[in-house]
DNA sequence: ACATATTTTGAGTGATCGTTCAATTACGTT
DNA sequence: AACGTAATTGAACGATCACTCAAAATATGT
């Protein structure tokens, strides 16, 4: 042994995603990228392998901060709709001023990209259903409980949920009127099909 | 008089708008451009004077394609319900293949630039704007039919569609299953709050 | 203190970015 | 047919792109 590197990879991998949630794949430059985690190309590249590479692992920290988020509201609150709930409030509301970007890092990746990164996108893509296995999890965990009735789809209703969550997010890059979206969500889960 | 533009300058913002709307705005470059609609860097510049300004043309002549799509229903529906049903079947299903690009421009628009961009996003918003008010003229004949209830908000309900449409785009992106996706979205216009 | 293994540095690569402009071409008018 | 005006051309600009690599720095084992 020689050497330990040293930067702190966990903090390098969370600046590079805030930053390529913010601007996205193609406006990130390496040169921002190295300004923001203070490591020059040399060291990147060691570590990395490539623009392609870090987004990555930037997508994989994203996801990994979803899911967390998932466990945390699951503490929060006994009631799996309520979870549901609370983290549906969360991503629209939110991300709104407090996040690197309203939109989800995933849906606006899945957005941007061509079939010039269909790696990037079948990546963001399975990323997509890990969060909605959470929320399948969650609605089976409800059905349960007999707060949904157990004949619902649990995959559909997951399905359902990713919708107005992407749907309500763009809306609110439109709208950002925060009571407004409330009630939106509100009425989301007083209605059909909850 | 000396003499008159030899390119057809509808035909040439049609293929730039397909171009900005396939690749977005930060990955189409002035030399994609170039090629896809057959001008030189002068005659574009002379033209549109700058990438921001190409794209704003792009920008208006999606949106007028929009609401072209709108008016088009229209004829082919008696029923306004029915015509909004139509134009999102159209927009989420017929996107995934038949256009450049699955998401809608303006939403992806949204989704893609930050505020170093701040003009062409508030162009972007205005103009989703523009769309809904067509939603909310559909919505006030419905209403006016009897189709849908005299209570309800017609600019809300103009909203939910919208949030629906980008909800559903985005997730067609996830899973492109058309049958799925037809039967979501019957059930969103065949309960609450239809 | 020295040797070794590994990381870090940053100037530099060729390619491409958005944009400019002087020269050329082409058309309507006289 | 010659003129004047506007459109078109495309080489070239400086800036920036993703990325490389030889040299320098540094932590560990002896």
């Amino acid at each position: 042994m020689a050497k330990a590197a040293k930067f702190d990879r966990e903090e390098v991998i969370d600046k590079a995603t805030n930053l390529y949630w913010k601007k996205g794949f193609h406006a990130t430059s390496m040169r921002n990228l190295q300004d923001e985690i203070d490591m020059r190309p040399g060291s990147i590249y060691a570590t990395f392998g490539s623009k392609d590479g870090l987004f990555k692992e930037a997508l994989r920290n994203y996801t990994d901060m979803g899911i967390e988020l998932v466990d945390q509201y699951r503490n929060k609150h006994q009631s799996p709709v309520a979870v549901l709930k609370a983290i549906v409030k969360n991503l629209v509301l939110d991300t709104i001023d407090d996040a690197p970007n309203g939109v989800c890092m995933l849906a606006k990746t899945l957005s941007e990209l061509t079939e010039v990164h269909q790696e990037l996108i079948d990546i963001t893509r399975a990323h997509l259903g890990e969060i909605a296995d959470e929320f399948v999890k969650l609605i089976e965990e409800a059905q349960q409980l007999g707060e949904i009735k157990k004949e619902r789809n649990a995959q559909e209703l997951a399905n359902y949920v990713q919708v107005q969550i992407a749907g309500l997010r763009t809306f609110a890059k439109i709208n950002g009127d925060r009571e407004m979206l409330e009630s939106m969500i509100e009425s989301t889960f007083s209605n059909h099909p909850f």
